[in-house]
RNA sequence: GGAGAGGUGGCCGAGUGGUUUAUGGCGCACGCCUGGAAAGCGUGUUUUCUGGGAACGGAAUCGGGGGUUCGAAUCCCUUUCUCUCCGCCA
């Protein structure tokens, strides 16, 4: 969530930034900072009130050292008002806090300057094209046929198991999987991330951490008998781990890479552009998050932009960058890329990759600071991005390098599969 | 799952209702001392909110939440986590 003094202080640039993502935020601004004056102010009556209250008692502790039970008794019936007062600050204290707090949830983050105003993904900025669309011939088939065909894949399995969304691999199937994730954290290792294993099951703290909660409650599956949730993305277990954390300024940049199966209920979306491993509620990604000083988030975006197409050009996939657009971009995100293969068969371009800086908006709510050279804290800033979702990778790698015999396998990922062919 | 013991500051560790300050130690920072250093001595050292230009104040905070009381680290209720023993288990 956006900080209260930032607001303050930005009030106008908050309100013609999120126009950018057609929210209206005049409204919610004058409540939020009327809501934080409110609070102070109470906060204030209530300090006063309490300070009084233990300057008493304090007498009162002298008054019965000293064998004057009677005087200290008549003090007794002074406080009663002042602890009935208290008791109403406190709790309308605490209403006022949680006002404010969920009117601050409700405002999404102000998009950078460089974001496109736009409703709809069809506003998203091309910003990088790499490769040719490859010309296939008629007889190309789309990856669920391939995967049929040479029976790697077997999604009527994991109808049987589960049910739809919850593919089975087999063969090389499941080996080329593996060795796509291999090949992922060894990239993301090499580049100076830290490889770590979380937990695929968070509790409710850690889902309003990141955001998921209480909005978006729905998209992840949760689990009624010990309230936990199913990941939907590495990012929530990995930020999470930074929860409450004060960092020294030095200890910057924070960088760490999981490899999680995610697992996402995607309601309602059913038909054929979700179709074979298009959009499932399973699936592998392999993640990059960054903890990053504030002077240095936008140098880093960047760079993970850059360490995410490096790892396209080496499997030789044609794909391209797409800045989006205010309204695509997501709540939390001040800016956000999105990397798109092209699947050659489906003839469309298929998300594997989304980048975003989140400035302090993420950090804020985890309380996630660092304390400065000059002795202050302050709010970390925090990214993320996917390097890479599996699924559509494998998508396109099947139906990119399709032949007549059998499926190639791009050079850099022979060592990891240890066969050089599907057939 | 059963029984028991615990959770105190950056760390260790004392603290069974009242002295305006949570004992003491370690670590860390600064100062004194020194030719330089160590030792020694002194000062400071949780976090959050809040008043103030600042100096300097006020409030909360002893795992979380609630209660009793003029006053709670301390008593009561509840919750969570850790440890020990037993049971089960890859």
């Amino acid at each position: 969530m956006l900080q209260v003094q930032y607001i303050r202080e930005n009030k106008e640039a908050v309100i013609d930034g999120l126009k950018k993502r057609f929210f209206d935020a005049t409204a919610a601004v004058e409540r939020v900072l009327e809501l934080d004056d409110k609070r102070k102010s109470i906060q204030n009556k209530l300090d006063n009130s309490l300070a009084d209250q233990k300057r008493i008692a304090s007498e009162i502790g002298g008054l019965f050292k000293q064998g004057k039970g009677a005087e200290a008794n008549d003090m007794k019936s002074k406080v009663a008002q002042m602890k009935k007062d208290s008791k109403e600050f406190s709790l309308e204290l605490v209403e006022t806090t949680d006002a404010l707090q969920s009117e601050l949830y409700n405002i999404p983050n102000v998009p950078h300057k460089k974001v496109v105003a736009g409703k709809s993904e069809d506003d998203n900025e091309v910003v990088y094209e790499q490769g040719d669309i490859p010309e296939m011939n008629k007889e190309a088939l789309p990856h669920w046929e391939i995967a049929a065909k040479y029976d790697i894949i077997d999604f009527e399995l994991g109808v049987k198991i589960t049910g739809a969304g919850f593919p089975v691999y087999k063969g090389k199937g499941a080996k080329y999987q593996r060795a796509l994730i291999n090949y992922f954290l060894d990239k993301n290792t090499d580049a100076g991330y830290k490889e770590i294993q979380v937990p695929l099951l968070v509790n409710e703290a850690s889902g309003y951490g990141t955001g998921q909660l209480p909005d978006k409650e729905g998209q992840m599956y949760h689990c009624n008998v010990d309230d936990l949730y199913l990941i939907p993305t590495a990012e929530v277990p990995v930020t999470n781990m930074f929860r409450d954390k004060i960092l020294m300024e030095d200890d910057f940049p924070v960088k760490s890479t999981a490899y999680t199966p995610c697992f996402r209920r995607e309601a309602g979306s059913y038909g054929a552009h979700v179709r074979g491993l298009n959009r499932l509620h399973q699936f592998d990604k392999v993640e990059i998050v960054q903890l990053q000083h504030p002077d240095k988030s936008w140098e880093a975006l960047d760079l993970m932009v850059e360490h995410v197409k490096g790892i396209l050009t080496e499997l030789g996939l044609p794909f391209r960058i797409l800045r989006l657009c205010g309204g695509d971009t997501g709540f939390t995100s001040a800016m956000t890329y999105d990397f798109e293969v092209y699947s050659a068969a489906q003839k469309r371009w298929l998300e594997v990759s989304s980048v975003s800086n989140f400035l302090t908006y993420q950090s804020n709510r985890l309380k996630l600071r660092y304390t400065a050279k000059d002795g202050k804290r302050y709010l970390a800033h925090t990214l993320n991005g996917s390097s890479l979702a599996l699924p559509r990778i494998l998508a396109a790698l099947l139906e990119n390098y399709q032949t007549a015999d059998g499926v190639e396998i791009p050079d850099v990922l022979k060592p990891y599969t240890r066969f050089d062919y599907i057939a």
